[in-house]
DNA sequence: AATGAATGAGTGTTCATTCAT
DNA sequence: GATGAATGAACACTCATTCAT
C-alpha cells in the first residue's frame, strides 16, 4: 500500500478537478495543476505519462464508478417511476456533494466520451436500460430509448447548467423532486396527460 | 489573390464554424481557419482584430439573430402551449438547417456566456419570458422560471447532443413534436398528470 | 513638374517624420505612415520602393541640406568663435522650426549614418572642418578635431533631447547664446581659464 | 540540458546586452538572444516573463546600480570641480570597462526612460543634484541645473557615441582629463573665460 | 496611380514533455 | 521520487510587400 504516493496523486486528481471544472481541460495547464497540488510540473509525470493519460484516467474511473453506483441504486428499485426517481436523486446528490465531480464527468467539455470502450459502465447505459425496461412495459410514450435517455438528461443536466452560471441558487437535492415529477411527466404515455389540454 | 472581402469573411466563418462545432473553439487554431477558408493565416487578421474577437462576433452576432427570430416567433402565439410548441420546433428546425450553428451556439462551451451584456436578447431570456408568463397564468407546476426554463432547454439541447454523438439519427424536426410534448408535460401543473400514478 | 505626385509625396514624408521622430523608425509601420498621411498602405510603394529606401531617402536628402545650410553659414564667417556662434544658433533654429526633422535626423536611432557615402556632406563634416581650422589656428586647447567635434555636438544635442523629454521647456533658441558661450569656453585653450582654479 | 539557474540567467543578460548595445533593442529578436546565450527561446521565459520585463530589468537593475555608485563617488568630494572630475572619471572608466552596458544603458534608444519611477536613483538625477549645488554657490555661470546636466552629459556621451562610430579610438579614460576640463570650462561663471576674447 | 485584400516570413510567447541534478 | 531548468513544436499575431481590381 504506497502512502505518499497514493496521497500525492490525490492532490494531482483534486487539482485537477477543480481546474478543469472551473476552466475546462485545454485551458489548465500542467502547470496549474502542479501550483494546484503544491508539487512541480515535472512530478505529475511519475503519476501520470500525459496529460491526456491524466484526462483519461481521472473521467473514466470516476465515470465508471458513478454508472456502476447508479446501477446499484436503480437495481434496488422494480417500478421504473421508482428507478428514475433514485436516479434523478442520485445525480442532484452528486452535484451537491461534489460539483466539480459533477461538472467534470457530466458538463465539461473534454472528448473524452468518444474513447469510452464499449464495455464500460456509462451513466448514459444505465439510464438507458431503464428507460429500455420502461418502453417495454409501456411506462412511457417514448419508444425510443435513445431519445428518452436524452429528455431525461436534458432535465437533470440543464439545471446543473444554470446552477454553475448562478441562475439557479438552490441546491439540486432541494429540486430533485420537482425534477424527478418533471421527468415523469415527460416520459408519460400520451393521453396520461391532463385531458383536453393537449394539443 | 485579393478577392471580395465581405465574401472571404464569409468563408472564413463558415470553415470557424464547422471547426468550432466539430472540434471546439480551443482546439481550432488560426491555421485551421485559414486552411478551412482557404486563406492564409495573416488575412484573417484584414476581417478580424484577433481569434477571440472572431469568437465573439461570429457568436453574439447569431446568438442575438436566434433570440430575435425565437421572440418573434412566440410573439405570434397568445396561448403559453403554443408559444413552446413553436419554440421548441424552432430549434429543431435550426438544428437540422444548420447543425453547426446550434452546436456552435448552443452546445459548444466556448466561455462567450459570460461576455454577453446585460441588454442583448438570448434564446434564453425569450424562453424564460414565456415561462414567466405561463407561470403567472398558473399554466404550470414550477414557480420558478429559471427552473422551468432550463428544463425545457435540457428536453430540447440533450437530444441535441445525441444527435451529434450519432445516438440518435432521426431528424430533430422528426422529434419536435415529441419534444413538444414532453416539455409541456414536464411543465404542467402538478395534478394534471396521470392520476394515481403520482408518487 | 508631376504635381499630384510630388504632393502625396510630401505628405508621406511629413507623416514619416511625425512618426519616426515619435515613435522611433522600428515601431513606425507602413500602415502607420499610410494612415497619416490619409492614403493607402500600397500607395506608399508608388513612391517608395520600400520602407528602407523611404527611411535612407528622407534622411540622406534633409541630413545633406543641412550639411550644406550650415557649410554656407559657417563659410560667410572668418574668425572660428564666429564660425562656432552661427552653427550653434543654427541648430537651435531648427530645432525651434521642426523639432521632428531635427529629431528625425540628428537624435533619433535609425541606423542610416553607417550607409552615408564618404562624398556625401554631413553636418558632422562640417563641424569637424570648423573644429580642424580652429586648432589649425591655436584657437582651442583640443589637438583631435574629432573630439572637439563630438564636444560641440554634445553640448547641442543633448539639451535638444532634454528639450524632447520635457526636462527643459525654453525654445533652444532662447538657449543658443548660452550654448554658444560653453561651446566656446569648453573649446579654450588650456589656461585661458580662471587662473588657479584649474586642477 | 538543465544547467544553473543563476548562471543562465547571466548568460541571457550577457547576450542580450551585447545585442542590444549592436543592433538597439528593436531589431534584437528573442532568438538572437537565445542563441548569444545558448540556450532556446523557450528557456529565457523561464527566467523573464516577457522581452519587455527583461529590457526592463536589465536597464533599470544596471542604470540604478550606476547612479548610486556615481552618487557615492561624488559624496566623497566637497568641492563641485571634484564632483564633476570624479563623475566624468566614472563614466570614461564606465565604457572603457564595459562599453556594452554604457550604450545600453545610456546611448541606445529603449524607451525605458519613460518607465523609471519618480523615488528611483539615476545617473541624470545625481549629475543635477551636483549641478544644483554648484548653481547655489555660484561656481556656474549656468542658472538652469537642467541645462548645465544636459551640456555635462553631452560633453560626456557624444564623444563616447564617436568611440562606438569609431570616429574616436582613444580609450575614453584618456579621454577623462580632457573632458572634464571641457566641462569645468563649459560650466564657468561668466567673465572666467579668457579674457578680452569673449564676445 | 490608387486601393486594400492577401501573402508569407517572422516574432513573441506558451506549454507538454524531458532530463540532469 | 522530486525538482525545475531546458527543449521544441506549436500558437496567435504582425507587417513589409505584392497584386488583382
Amino acid at each position: 500500500m504506497p502512502r505518499d504516493g497514493a496521497q500525492t496523486r490525490d492532490r494531482i486528481n483534486r487539482a485537477a478537478l477543480q481546474l478543469f471544472a472551473d476552466k475546462g481541460v485545454d485551458q489548465t495547464t500542467i502547470g496549474d495543476i502542479a501550483k494546484g497540488a503544491g508539487i512541480s510540473e515535472g512530478a505529475i509525470y511519475r503519476h501520470y505519462a500525459s496529460k491526456d493519460e491524466l484526462i483519461w484516467r481521472l473521467f473514466s474511473s470516476n465515470y465508471a464508478a458513478l454508472a456502476e453506483r447508479l446501477d446499484m441504486l436503480q437495481a434496488r428499485e422494480s417500478d421504473p417511476r421508482d428507478k428514475l426517481r433514485v436516479l434523478v436523486h442520485a445525480f442532484c446528490a452528486l452535484f451537491d456533494a461534489d460539483p466539480e465531480m459533477f461538472s467534470f464527468l457530466l458538463l465539461v467539455q473534454h472528448g473524452q466520451l468518444s474513447r469510452v470502450p464499449e464495455n464500460m459502465a456509462t451513466p448514459v447505459k444505465v439510464v438507458r436500460e431503464v428507460m429500455a425496461r420502461a418502453i417495454e412495459r409501456g411506462a412511457t410514450g417514448f419508444d425510443d430509448p435513445e431519445l428518452a435517455t436524452a429528455v431525461v438528461f436534458g432535465i437533470v443536466l440543464q439545471p446543473a447548467v444554470f446552477k454553475v452560471y448562478g441562475r439557479i441558487t438552490e441546491p439540486m437535492t432541494d429540486l430533485a423532486g420537482a425534477l424527478t415529477a418533471a421527468a415523469r411527466d415527460a416520459l408519460a404515455p400520451a393521453g396520461s396527460g391532463p385531458a383536453g389540454e393537449v394539443r
